[in-house]
DNA sequence: ATCTCAGTAGTCAAACTTGACTAGGAAGCG
DNA sequence: CGCTTCCTAGTCAAGTTTGACTACTGAGAT
């Protein structure tokens, strides 16, 4: 699963009504072009695709206000709605080792109740625990370490990833438990969009250090 | 980046001459399609790809042993080769956490030697210490943190998640520095290939826990 | 003798991603 | 006023990835 569909859902979910260029730029205020694949063409991909899959309402809209091609704006459906949120649970829940997934999952995840994003997390702690037990025991070879040799390294990165990414884990339900942020149905949501005409604090990315994913 | 040309590069130079089936076997018998993306499809347009633009010399041949259709075998050119090390050396020193390219170019280290592999994992730490202190930097909020909500769980678990990696990484330049392990010049290198006819003893995969990358 | 099945080797269309490109308006400037 | 430059909004071709599909052989079962 690549998180592009489940940004721009989210994006034109927040704002009821967006355009592309608006979804654009509130990827672009997220920073989710440093850690996904959220480039113009994805995403105008990703808003035409899912327009005819029924998820998203394509409206046609006259010229623009402030120069540039005519645009369309997308109105998130039922079915989109829906496709939002198992794409947001099946973020949190699957332990792919795709951070960009990740990621936009936490993005989202206030847009859950506070109860079914501990239990979700607790689902994730699992799936990696239980990936780590089928793991070593898969690769531990019947005649020695020695005899995989260099190979055992990478099947090493794994576990510790994996074991940081539980970790991780377990401190984000200890927060969430501790009553930290504003989850759905508690009162006025955190806003993470760009209104018409607001600029973007963030608009230079952060520096890459090396080849972005 | 992604994996699959340091992967199939890897494994034609391993074989001296291979055919796309035998490479395909080969990243199986690597664990390769559990996590990257080394699909049947991707092999093989990799291996036309890369005749076409002469980092392989593609020799048409007569109809297969075993059945099935006429195979085309590969061979590496030096440009190839150049091209295999350039790939190497990018994916053990740059940080783009994708697992897929990490793991690839740990299963290619002892083709380097031993002081050339210690010199690029610790240029690799440095490259995560740097992207963590831009990144921290960049991200602590002028307003205090409650101002970005739980989207600093997103930063959180990016730094998490390289703090591990760092970790991982000098752990294994301790190993390497150790005499872990026989690299280029140094004798008998490390057997990572299946022989014609060899059966591969992981022919199948790890359970999965999550879909994969 | 023929039928089925597993293994071999690879192709293909559809979907997705990438990076460069277009084209028009607004804004600054000498 | 004419010129350049930036911003807006999006398109497009080329490349890549995906998953399902084809076609052929040999071994064992009926």
């Amino acid at each position: 699963m690549s998180a592009i569909r489940l940004l721009v859902l989210g994006a034109v979910r927040q704002h009821g009504r967006a355009h592309g260029y608006q979804v654009r730029n509130d990827l672009e205020y997220w920073g989710a072009h440093e850690w996904s694949n959220a480039k113009p063409g994805s995403i105008y991909h990703a808003l035409k695709q899912m327009a005819k899959q029924g998820l998203l309402l394509a409206h046609e809209v006259a010229p623009s206000t402030a120069g540039g091609p005519p645009r369309t704006e997308y109105e998130i459906t039922e079915r989109g709605t829906e496709e939002f949120f198992t794409l947001l649970r099946a973020s949190l829940t699957s332990y792919d080792q795709s951070v960009d997934v990740l990621s936009a999952g936490i993005g989202f995840i206030v847009d859950l109740e506070r109860a079914e994003a501990v239990a979700l997390l607790r689902e994730r702690v699992a799936a990696i625990e239980g990936w780590r037990a089928s793991v070593t025991e898969y690769w531990t070879p019947s005649d020695g370490p020695e005899s995989i040799g260099h190979i055992g390294e990478i099947m090493n990165m794994w576990v510790h990833s994996a074991d940081a990414g539980a970790e991780w884990t377990r401190g984000l339900i200890a927060r969430i438990e501790a009553g930290a942020y504003t989850f759905a149905g508690e009162g006025e949501p955190f806003v993470g969009v760009l209104s018409e005409g607001e600029e973007n604090p963030f608009a230079t990315g952060v520096p890459d250090a090396g080849d972005a994913h």
